[in-house]
DNA sequence: CAGTGGTCTAGACCACGGT
DNA sequence: CCGTGGTCTAGACCACTGT
């Protein structure tokens, strides 16, 4: 059996099979040293980079835990890592075989209230942009989004017709962001949510938060609430 | 400047940076097709395989799209992935600085009832283990947990006392799962769940669906649901 | 100090997939 | 067909960190 994909040797991903399967196996138990990468290259028979490649990529899933001269272990709790993949709505709402569609509700220019100024760690109520929009699936309504930008972070946004392309679009096309975050919540709708989720207003709504900022600078922060029983799926 | 981290010629990391800046300034639109490895090794200075190795990790952020034959294009939508950390809710509690608490609260064997017998894709009403607990921070309802064991995927778990350790501890030590699914969403807490969780009936409670299973066999089916105001931060 | 992982190199062969 | 990325090798030096 083991017909498998490879033709030189031993390849990495054979080898990362092989140490998982005795993880699995409790051949090797949780906490416990594994032989170092000489050795194991030894015993598949191939070069030490092919077993640090293997080995690396379980650290990656936090299935090992490597320190030099230390050695890898098992670690305590395996598999504790998933990759995230950051939802492009238009996409998410395509990818389920439905016509997306996006409507800007208002837009003005206005000092950042206190809560953003705190985020945003600006010391004056500087004059920010103010977005609220609603994205759509098939001409219902998916997701609201309430946004900040600071105008001076992303040069050019107060020109661009935000009703045509969403900000985000625009965004992500024209500025370079180096950090961001994201928070995943459960919230009650408020009532402007409500109404243009077309939702009861204490309906639980999955919430979105996300912070970007480049070199210390924050460039917008986003609230995109979505619908009513919307689900958000991972896989391992 | 630059004074940096490497030695050796040039590093990988000094590569994926510098190819992020170009992709950053746009001097490497969007969509647009990027020199090949061979090129690039040139231009650096450096082994083929030092550029393989920093475009490859820029590919798996979603950043770059690459393609044999086709050659290494920036991403139309760059920095789509983020690594996701499963909680672990004993290290989440003590990471917050509080004491992690965990009681069971029932524990049963039923058949399976039909939502659980659909997701499982079980055939008839196998009889299950049934399990509802409460993880604690400080003394206080942290998450209630919900929870489906199938004991013939999981053998040994009907001896052991659940009272004792968590059912997701004792699984995570014993029984080894290929693949798991994980579902976020917000719901309203139900009335047993408010009840466990001291709020009210219909709070908007963030809830964490999990399915793990080995070689097509479903081991675990687990609802975990958050007290309120809970928030799941991920870091970009 | 010394063992272990981290990385780089130069060269090679291969698999995929545009043309 | 043949260009491009994917991988492997053998050897080397280095960086961290436990002892």
């Amino acid at each position: 059996m083991r017909s498998e994909s490879s033709r030189t040797s031993t390849s990495w991903q054979a080898i990362r099979d092989t140490v998982l399967q005795r993880i699995r196996r409790h051949d090797w138990p949780q906490g416990s040293l594994i032989p170092n990468e000489a050795e194991l290259a030894e015993e598949f028979g191939c070069a030490r980079s092919t077993v640090n490649r293997a080995l690396r990529e379980l650290a990656a899933t936090g299935i090992l835990e490597r320190r030099r001269k230390a050695g890898t272990r098992v670690a305590a709790t395996p598999a504790r890592r998933a990759t995230f993949e950051i939802p492009i709505i238009e996409k998410e709402v395509e990818s389920r075989g439905s016509r997306y569609g996006y409507v800007l509700i208002t837009r003005d220019i206005r000092p950042a209230p206190p809560h953003i100024r705190a985020q945003m760690g600006l010391p004056h109520a500087t004059d920010l942009l103010h977005l609220q929009s609603l994205h759509l699936a098939d001409g219902a309504p998916y997701i609201h989004e309430d946004r900040w930008v600071d105008p001076q972070a992303a040069p050019g946004i107060l020109e661009v017709d935000l009703g045509a392309i969403s900000a985000n679009k625009w965004l992500v096309q024209n500025i370079a962001y180096t950090d961001g975050s994201l928070t995943l919540s459960a919230e009650r709708a408020s009532d402007a949510v409500a109404r243009c989720l077309q939702c009861a207003p204490d309906d639980p709504v999955f919430t979105m938060h996300r912070h970007t900022w480049t070199n210390e600078k924050t460039i917008t922060i986003v609230t995109q609430t979505y619908r009513p029983h919307h689900r958000m799926r991972i896989d391992l």
